[in-house]
DNA sequence: GGTTGACTTGGAGTTGACTCCAGCGAGTCT
DNA sequence: AGACTCGCTGGAGTCAACTCCAAGTCAACC
């Protein structure tokens, strides 16, 4: 029921360093610990865990997090301001999706130029049948 | 045709700073000087520096942009290098997208949760007609 | 011909996000 | 009891990617 940073650490994927870390800041809420000052993961800690650990590799800045689960703490009033973190952040994702999106087709058009007109030069030139100068990088520079 | 640095700033938006910067550790190719040795960069430039802006923006490492640059200046015979640097690149891009992706619909979810059952309650606090207690935070809790 | 202002360089400093470590304590095995 | 292993804390160190700065050069204007 409930789990050593170690096993924390594996289930998840974070270094139990991470783990201390994200708890000092308050990028989770604090964790119980037993008798001996060990810490004591709950569900409920994996939870925000995996929540947390998928908002950064979305990109969302630490801070932000922060002050997300700073207003959590403080109990149901700060409910609003959280929605509206929320909001703000989703929107941020999406413009990087965006952005990410059309750098892909960006990508593909380059490889694609790549299969067209750089590599069959090459080609060219590993079968010694070279009649003059082919498809310059000059033509692919952006 | 050629700009100066304070140009190419305003521009792209990036530092003019930061464009020194790319220039020293090689992520993008060498600029002209005019005979003070002031900067002169050419529309060739520029399309660099858009490319490698919106590879940056896309999360790719300057180091992987830093060699693909490097690849290219050596000319022709490195053009299947560089194409597989774009294709891993691509791959990387692409895989984020994807969990960015799963993270906005999560992020939908927990929003909506808002809407039904948070917001809700805190309408009713505002009202003053508060009959008990009601969805309280536990129940969000990833 | 002096002042202004944009530009230059090399190097130091900053920021965000960890990552590592020394020194200590608790629990377990032998 | 001694030796291991795991975990704890506070603080220092690292890394990527900039960002800032002092001191100097140069062209242009007054």
């Amino acid at each position: 029921m409930s789990m050593t940073i170690a096993e924390v650490r594996k289930r998840y994927g974070l270094t139990a360093d991470t783990l201390r870390y994200y708890e000092r800041i308050g990028l989770i809420p604090p964790v119980g610990r037993n008798a001996g000052g060990v810490r004591n993961y709950t569900e409920h800690d994996g939870n925000w865990i995996d929540f947390i650990k998928c908002m950064r590799n979305a990109g969302v800045q630490v801070e932000a997090l922060i002050e997300y689960v700073a207003l959590f703490q403080q109990g149901d009033a700060t409910a609003s301001a959280r929605k509206q973190i929320l909001i703000d952040q989703r929107a941020q994702i999406a413009a990087r999706v965006a952005s990410m999106q059309k750098m892909l087709e960006r990508l593909d058009r380059k490889i694609e130029q790549y299969e067209n007109h750089i590599m069959p030069a090459e080609k060219k030139l590993q079968r010694k049948a070279v009649k003059g100068r082919v498809a310059h990088n000059a033509a692919m520079t952006h």
